[in-house]
DNA sequence: CTGAAAGCGCTTACAG
DNA sequence: CTGAAAGCGCTTACAG
């Protein structure tokens, strides 16, 4: 294969020196003129022999590529979770290309390696300018020693480890949860059931906080509303809540969305119709149910958002601060919900 | 935060030269001895320094990057189509994370620039090792230039420009559309029509190249069996297949699917059942209709195989041939076709 | 057995 | 206005 042209060989072709290719071609005028005629040769030579510049020599020896790292803890693509991350992917798609970055997606471990080797993979998104990381856990010692480095890095979700200092863009679902317990309230439920998964994920632990405190605020017995089941338990819970008198019932949307499908199949089956017989509630968006109350995590503007901090920290002259943006949902008024 | 330890660092503190440390670092011991007290020192000291080699001067120095680079002609993450476009990006995952390379995503034009700039984006694909394309069409230009670089490229989807030099992975829509009329035939259905998009991509006129050998074949009427139509007309033309007396109809699977929905559509509104007031075979998977006859394209191994094909490309030593993949398709058995 | 040196392709002071 | 030189942190011949 023919080498790649590099500034030399433009520096041969039009006669000129390789620092001069360099400085004409990253257009860095700071205290340099150039004599026009120079600049055209240059540019000429750059164009005919195709020119492009090594973003792995560019970031060796400056310190920007203009490529930002995806890192997912699994895989970039899940096949189960497909619904959840792909408008986030797509917001990130977007608004890079909107900032004329290049995308590198780490595969590093796709659960196939030992977690160990997740170190070193982390620590190779150092090649990209910076790096957004998806995912439910944080690997503290690599992220603390990317930190500690000074690179950039936006986690997807809200992450409290390291002493607050990973910059994230989450979501408020502390707020979007209170705000449907406040709803069912208001039409006059009392007896409001809130299912929720095992696992302790912080979006897991926001929505059951923002639960309670709409429940504290309405004096409802917080210990009988919150209910940690697996998908199989769901029906059994139906059959003992309606013997309870149960007129609500609000369940967590995870990634993977498989414990509001029980729960909607549970009711289905049961023969209750929503929101006569009880009123139903998903604290996200369940799939292909666009009729259910609740509220829509707002994914593709998160993509964007991540994007956007993590370019404003590439880009920030200061030392950096850790930041973090919560985005607000956006409510659905559904059909699932009605008086008690 | 000081400075992260470099090679020369971890030498200066065992006493030896920074090409031994590198040396017993990288574990290249190719032809070369290191006594083992010097390789315990220089391992201790880094080990105490906390040593990281840097990936970015690691792939400055040696060839290759392994990152490889998936160029797409609109959007990598298309929302319009998704269902179609999704699985073989998974494919591409997989198969580049178990041959541990990482991904570009090349967000060049999202089509918001002018085609001009294509050629530029192209051209920045250079940066990974090989590069994957996606799309309808083929800039000659560009792709000629990397192609003539002896740059390892492949398309996914089969690709005729450039006089046949361009490697691709398709799909062998030929054979799989001709078995489809072969299984209505053999059912004795006479009169048969085949809905096509408007539109000349490769997969479609594939795709009735199939469906009209196999009406020759069968020594069908070519000439009344091929339909273009719009989603829109589709509704007019079941009335009118009717009073000809057709018994199947066979509808192109695009990209957004929105044809084979669109006759799905008519043919329910029209009142009838298949597969007996109507035997119905789509070319390809309609989305959310499992019960379809037809036939599944193998998107996850499309992804997978161009990976492979791709980076066979990269590894080769001699001069690379242009290199032409068809993968068969699944067939779908399915409950929509019945006896004429 | 180990080191001095060149080089990967760039950027960035520093000289003219 | 432009060039020679050093340097980013590593690998890889090539000498001892």
């Amino acid at each position: 294969m023919a080498r790649a042209p590099r500034q030399a060989d433009i520096a041969a072709a039009a006669g000129v020196s390789q620092t001069t290719v360099s400085l004409i071609l990253s257009g860095n005028t700071d205290g340099v003129r150039l004599s026009e005629s120079t600049r055209q040769r240059v540019l000429k030579a750059a164009e005919k022999l195709g020119y492009v510049p090594d973003p792995v020599a560019t970031r060796l020896a400056s310190s920007r590529n203009h490529m930002l790292g995806v890192y997912t803890f699994a895989s970039a693509f899940p096949t189960d979770v497909d619904g959840f991350y792909y408008p986030i992917l797509v917001g990130i798609e977007e608004e890079a290309a909107a900032l004329g970055q290049d995308l590198v997606l780490f595969t590093g471990t796709g659960g196939l390696e030992a977690p160990a080797d997740d170190k070193l993979a982390i620590r190779r998104t150092r090649i990209a300018d910076g790096c957004l990381f998806f995912g439910r856990q944080v690997p503290e010692e690599p992220i603390d020693w990317l930190l500690g480095g000074g690179f950039p890095l936006v986690y997807i979700g809200r992450r409290d480890e390291l002493g607050g200092r990973i910059p994230f863009v989450g979501v408020d679902y502390v707020a979007a949860s209170a705000a449907v317990v406040d709803r069912l309230v208001e039409l006059g439920h009392r007896e409001i059931r809130y299912l929720r998964s095992e696992d302790d994920a912080p979006s897991s632990s926001d929505r059951e906080e923002g639960v309670l405190a709409a429940a504290e605020k309405a004096e409802l017995d917080a210990r009988r509303i919150v209910v940690r089941a697996e998908d199989a338990e769901v029906a059994a819970l139906i059959e003992r809540w309606r013997g309870e008198g149960v007129t609500a019932v609000v369940v967590e949307e995870t990634d993977t969305g498989s414990l509001s499908a029980a729960l909607l199949d549970a009711v289905a089956a049961a023969g209750l119709r929503p929101p006569d017989d009880l009123s139903l509630a998903v604290l996200g968006q369940p799939k292909d149910h666009p009729e259910v109350s609740g509220f829509e995590v707002p994914r593709r503007e998160l993509g964007r958002r991540a994007v956007r901090l993590l370019v404003d920290q590439i880009t920030a002259s200061g030392p950096r601060i850790a930041e973090h943006v919560l985005l607000d949902c956006i409510p659905v008024a559904g059909s699932t919900i009605g008086p008690a």
